[in-house]
DNA sequence: GCATTTACGTA
DNA sequence: CGTACGTAAATGCC
């Protein structure tokens, strides 16, 4: 137990481990956006979190030197004479370090005539001599005469600063075949060129050391220099005034007078606002995260004096929220809204309570105070007096902070508020940061950005005690808190993605949402009564053909019956068997016809269809429309994904399918359907970004585009591009842009993977310039550790440096993806955002209604068919300015398919 | 009841 | 051995 209680220094030579890092990272990887190298910074600050995590020291302190002027260059001015000029680079970076370590609370100690190394080794004295373990951290060879049983070095390795090497007593026996205390006679015999301090002439290592076993000692070698024959011996004789001025220039000095004891060390926790503002400023967001969980977890350290029940990972200096005024009314909630609001000019935290999609309430809270406000139904006119500063507050131009706005927005909305000042959403933010999609809750973001815990109410208490730490109020208070950290965490870049993207496609969202899609539900329902007879007759017919019922739902049934009772040729393997899914069956027909995979396909097909149906139904309001849920943050690319139900995979391909999207209609009071598309937006992107000459050709000719490509492929007239060829051309072209290998087109096309191969080839030597920028996604990624699109959005990919090749292979394909896919979804926001302002001003009844990636749907009311379509095509047109027109299709029908047409 | 696997619809 | 999603059924685990 002796042996754990036992206090731990660490300390660290400052300049040496920086210098390390900044040679260990490049340079031009590591900058801020106005140029500020952090390389040596971020360096030696995550060296720090590593030991701080491995060593768990109790007492920490850095050293720097003041100069490179000291009682050694006194004594000897050639002293580290040759060191060349500090680069530039590195210069700029230790005041910021300094700078760093204090709002660490780490304490860094210089003396006056000393270097870093003296200060280390009085230290290591000191603290040896008071009971501590002590760990140093220097890339000078010199301290290892100071390591014995209670002093271990650390010692940078040239791999790099992550990389350090532990000097005990036993490595350094191992490693130099002296004891500890030896090793400066034999370094003074041997000479430290870096120090510009040369030793004997033709004396190594090997030399020295043989020498000290063999004396027993510098002293005793010197002693007996005439003894040593040979040119060695002469070099020693000739030159032991070197060996002696070394021996006096390596000693480090174990006597200074310093300002701290070893005791002063003690860790201390972080000055949390500081490190969140120069790291922000700093722009090391990773870094940041580490420090706070490293700080977070130092409670678990003293876990044995943490009492039961207390929340490990929550510092004890976490603040608490303010008590919430309550219910302020009219001319107090005048006064105490004006208050917060000039208080607070970076925004106030809004949340707006709710049931059953309407506002009940509000906790609104700037930085040192809340209030709770309940929002009564309109029923109730007379308990609503008082309120109308807060509705005059919340339609007002005053930034709001919120996390997750959008079904706070609707239910203002749908109370008959307006909301004006939408400044800042945590959730989406968050989700910009990290498009992975791990923080989807404010109690994560607070964790995360805050290092604290969120309070949760105890679900399991009946009768709920005071909300003060929980209610709408407090959490207010922490949206405000989180806003207020993401801002040192984001750049231009993020905020400018937040403000002139989301925050406006968020609205367009909400409104969408509100709005819906009518359904004809007889058009629908009898859809589904005949797909239904469909497959109850298939199901017969495949029972019939193989002599028994069976689930043909079930993958597992199917496989018995398939590869074990038919003894097809087995398929694709799964984790679980053989796959029997529709391309594997399309292969099995080829291989094996059998009339039951026909019927099986069929089968498949339908009820994949009622199935969809039977969802689409259950999404039906009273008000006989759908409205699904826009998901702002649902994927890792910037698209928005639709749920409950999905409108984004109503089917289309087949004639089925476009049958169930003649269900999807106009209101009674609107005219038509409009739907507008992007054609191949996504190539056009391509054309963009690798400005490859061909291909903006293609764009700009106005010739189809597969017709251009395969023409110039297959080196014949557009005229004769065939529709096989014209098919390989598409698969080849939109392939490009997932990362499509030439065993995937050779499978996707059905055709040999030579072919495939040619074909790919074939298509780089007429387009070089998209492999060329391809390649060079992933390279850039790889470096920059994110991919980016036109607007600035970024995703990260950490496994592009993987050693497991699988997810490397994943990691550049879907950063192959990433910036395309994107961009593309940038775009039609910018389009979404412009439509709405444009139809807004113009006062149009007309309804934006769905988005289905590259499209839009609308309902449009009676005389509005040309403006309509004038703004949405003008919008969707202009909303990027790309090296090739973005060309939009826009039709007209009664229903979602016949406007597609 | 919940998570995983398989399959399949869209861009 | 092609990116990005959401839904549902079957299945296996608790």
């Amino acid at each position: 137990m002796s042996e754990s209680d036992q206090p731990t220094l660490l300390l660290i030579d400052g300049h040496s481990l920086a210098f390390r890092a900044f040679y260990a990272l490049p340079v031009d990887s590591f900058q801020t956006h106005d140029g500020q190298h952090t390389n040596a910074i971020h360096g030696f600050l995550s060296m720090l979190l590593l030991l701080l995590q491995k060593e768990k020291p109790t007492h920490l302190g850095v050293a720097f030197d003041i100069s490179r002027a000291s009682f050694r260059t006194r004594d000897y001015p050639e002293y580290k004479g040759t060191r060349g000029e500090t680069p530039s680079e590195f210069v700029g970076q230790v005041p910021l370090l300094q700078d760093a370590l204090k709002a660490l609370n780490i304490i860094t100690m210089t003396k006056e005539d000393f270097e870093a190394d003296d200060i280390l080794a009085t230290l290591a004295k000191q603290g040896t001599d008071a009971g501590f373990k002590v760990l140093l951290v220097s890339g000078d060879r010199d301290a290892i005469q100071l390591v014995n049983d209670e002093v271990t070095l650390l010692y940078p390795s040239r791999q790099g600063v992550s990389d350090l090497t532990r000097y005990d007593p036993a490595k350094v026996r191992d490693r130099y075949g002296i004891e500890p205390w030896q090793y400066p006679e034999v370094a003074a015999l041997v000479g430290e060129t870096s120090d510009n301090l040369p030793g004997v002439d033709k004396v190594g290592e090997k030399t020295a050391v043989k020498w000290i076993l063999q004396y027993g000692g510098l002293e005793e070698i010197l002693a007996h220099a005439d003894e040593i024959k040979g040119v060695v011996g002469n070099n020693l004789r000739e030159q032991r005034d070197r060996v002696e001025r070394n021996r006096r220039l390596n000693r480090l000095r174990t006597d200074l007078e310093l300002e701290f004891s070893p005791a002063d060390l003690v860790r201390r926790p972080m000055d949390e606002p500081a490190v969140r503002e120069l790291f922000g400023r700093l722009e090391f967001r990773t870094l940041l995260e580490r420090v706070f969980k490293l700080e977070g977890s130092m409670g678990s350290q003293s876990s044995a004096d943490t009492p039961e029940g207390v929340i490990e990972g929550e510092p004890s200096t976490a603040p608490k929220a303010p008590v919430p005024q309550r219910e302020l009314r009219g001319e107090q909630l005048q006064a105490w809204l004006a208050e917060q609001t000039a208080a607070n000019p970076d925004g106030i935290g809004v949340v707006v309570e709710r049931q059953e999609g309407r506002a009940i309430g509000f906790g609104i809270a700037g930085a040192d105070d809340s209030l709770s406000l309940s929002w009564p139904p309109s029923t109730d006119e007379a308990a609503r007096a008082g309120l109308e500063p807060l509705v005059a507050w919340l339609a007002g131009d005053s930034a709001k902070l919120f996390h997750d706005a959008k079904p706070q927005l609707k239910a203002m909305r749908a109370s008959g508020l307006e909301l004006g000042g939408l400044a800042f959403d945590t959730l989406i933010a968050g989700w910009l940061l990290r498009p992975s999609g791990v923080d989807k809750t404010l109690a994560s973001l607070v964790q995360r950005y805050l290092a604290e815990q969120l309070p949760e109410s105890d679900p399991n208490q009946l009768v709920p005690d005071d909300e003060g730490d929980t209610g709408s109020p407090a959490q207010a208070w922490y949206v405000r808190r989180v806003v207020h950290a993401l801002h040192h965490v984001m750049d231009e870049r993020d905020l400018r993605v937040l403000t002139d993207i989301e925050l406006p496609t968020l609205r367009v969202l909400a409104t969408i949402e509100t709005s819906g899609v009518a359904i004809d539900t007889d058009l629908l329902s009898s859809l589904g009564a005949e797909l239904s007879t469909r497959i109850e007759g298939l199901a017969q017919e495949a029972y019939s053909v193989i002599g028994r019922e069976m689930n043909l739902g079930s993958p597992k049934q199917l496989q018995q019956v398939l590869f074990e009772e038919l003894g097809m040729p087995k398929t694709r393997s799964t984790k679980t068997g053989f796959s029997t899914d529709a391309d594997s069956l399309a292969d099995l027909m080829d291989k094996s016809p059998h009339p039951f995979l026909d019927v099986l396909l069929q089968h498949r097909d339908a009820t994949k269809l009622r199935q969809i149906i039977e969802t689409l139904e259950r999404g039906i309001g009273p008000d006989r429309r759908i409205h699904t849920t826009y998901v702002q943050n649902g994927t890792t690319t910037g698209r928005i994904s639709s749920n409950d139900p999905n409108l984004q995979n109503i089917p289309v391909r087949a004639e089925e399918g476009r049958r169930m999207r003649a269900a999807f209609v106009h209101g009674a009071e609107f005219e038509s359907m409009l739907t507008a598309d992007y054609s191949q937006i996504e190539m056009r992107i391509m054309a963009h970004l690798s400005e490859d000459a061909g291909l903006i050709e293609a764009f700009n000719g106005g010739e189809d585009l597969h017709r251009f490509v395969g023409a110039r492929i297959f080196d014949v007239e557009p005229a004769d591009v065939t529709p096989l060829m014209r098919t390989k051309v598409k698969a080849m072209s939109y392939g490009l842009a997932y990362g499509l290998s030439a065993f995937g087109l050779s499978k996707q096309l059905r055709i040999d993977t030579n072919e495939a191969k040619r074909l790919m080839t074939d298509y780089f030597a007429r387009f070089g310039a998209v492999r060329d920028y391809l390649r060079n996604v992933v390279e850039q990624a790889r470096a920059d550790g994110f991919t980016e699109t036109i607007y600035g959005r970024r995703r990260p990919f950490p496994d592009l440096n993987s050693a497991n090749r699988v997810l490397r292979d994943n990691a550049e394909r879907q950063a192959l993806n990433s910036p395309i896919q994107g961009s593309a979804a940038d775009i039609m926001k910018i389009a979404m955002i412009d439509i709405d302002a444009d139809m807004q001003k113009q006062d149009l009844r007309s309804r934006m209604l769905m988005q289905v990636h590259d499209e839009l749907v609308f309902e449009v009311a009676a005389g509005e068919w040309d403006s309509v379509a004038q703004i949405v095509t003008d919008r969707m047109s202009h909303a990027a300015q790309l090296r090739v027109p973005l060309d939009v299709q826009v039709g007209r029908g009664q229903n979602w398919d016949q406007a597609a047409h």
